[in-house]
DNA sequence: AACGATATTATGTAGCCACATAATTTGTCA
DNA sequence: TGACAAATTATGTGGCTACATAATATCGTT
């Protein structure tokens, strides 16, 4: 591309840095798309490509007609990856491996419809299994899936693949809740994950849609 | 807009469909956006938009000229928004507070030094500080601000303003690395927080860079 | 057959246009 | 003055074109 062309991602830090430079404060309005380009000399179409990047970064709001305004109260948002476990374990060099422990259609308790609103009761698989790195437990991972949703993973053999990895490729999702937590272990996952009792666990809660529901807690 | 034309969005939502149902597996190649443009009969800029984000959702991945394949192992990808620590308390309901434990000028530790690829020795500040809600501790916040970069933080009256705060309000920044941990309570946090010895804590690392770098740890 | 120059091709980006959509503002009428 | 209708206006979206860029494929030379 010729250099003396702006790309949309100049636009964007040229409009950042004039909101970082306090040229425009929180709550301040910004001239409209078509001045900013004539500013700039581009189309308009560049200002709003790179205005579309600044609000998906939580740094600008936008309304029609309203035009737009930098956000009084800045959001940080952050992208996270999560890889299926086998490939994290592999990453860091370690050998995967995958142990079943157990898996029975069970209805689901409380907690678990509310993760769902759901309001009938309603037959889950529960799977719980142990993630191995080097033979070493890594992760646990204790599992509801919708038996309405998904009736075919009644037909896997978890104990060859693991619920996580069956499921990200055979059932990928709409939306997906996260959540974070930190607990004590009990006794019983301590125990499977040869640890002490009372270590601090980081657990993560993903709960993914697609009209529907698995969910995951892990480690 | 009339409906009959396609959104890009429904041309995502096209492909995507077509890749659930197996129709393309993991690894297999799409055909070119023109002919997709083609077959649904919209413009390949359409096409390009619709790709752009299934990419960016990790399900495809692109090459020029080697074309589009399918993703052979899926990253789930999500973005969580962070807002600052007051809104989020307020949010819950709860009467904010802050409290200022200690803030003093140091040399940045050899463990700060590496998060910022540091090579000598940076004297930094550093802030520990207590979100309250309700009067009750809420979040611990271990903080190291690099006095190069934002030397003002010196004049700033962190007792009235959260670090926090004042740092998302006057230095927005570029880059953002987040890392979740857990760990147990030591007691001098316990402490602080009025927990027990050995209690879980989540702890948020997050750090920001402008050519820069602040640092947090939080709860 | 090996290598390097060149052509080909699929995606990436920017400009331009037209029209859609959503807010707001203005205008009208009771 | 208040309520509702209509005009205005800033952003949102899609189509089209032209050209940039990167990766691969092809061809020519030795």
């Amino acid at each position: 591309m010729k250099t003396n062309r702006l790309s949309w991602k100049d636009v964007r830090d040229e409009i950042h840095e004039a909101i970082l430079s306090g040229r425009y404060g929180p709550g301040d309005r910004l001239p409209r798309d078509a001045d900013i380009a004539d500013d700039l000399s581009c189309a308009r179409s560049t200002v709003q490509r790179a205005m579309q990047d600044l609000f998906n970064n939580g740094l600008v709001e936008r309304r029609r007609k309203g035009g737009t305004r930098v956000r009084s109260e800045p959001v940080t948002r952050a992208t996270l990856d999560i890889p299926i476990t086998r490939r994290e374990i592999e990453q860091k060099g370690g050998r995967y491996g995958h142990q079943l422990i157990h898996c029975i259609p069970t209805d689901a308790p409380r907690g678990v419809m509310a993760t769902f609103e759901l309001t009938r009761t309603h037959l889950m698989l529960r799977v719980e299994a142990l993630h191995l790195s080097d033979g070493r437990p890594y992760i646990f991972e204790d599992r509801w899936i919708s038996l309405d949703t998904v009736p075919e993973i009644t037909a896997v053999d978890l104990t060859t693949q693991s619920a996580n990895e069956w499921l990200v490729l055979n059932r990928p999702y709409n939306r997906c809740d996260l959540r974070f937590y930190a607990i004590s272990a009990n006794s019983r996952v301590a125990d499977l994950l040869q640890i002490e009792t009372g270590a601090a666990l980081l657990v993560m809660e993903r709960t993914t849609w697609i009209d529907d529901a698995p969910i995951t807690t892990v480690q």
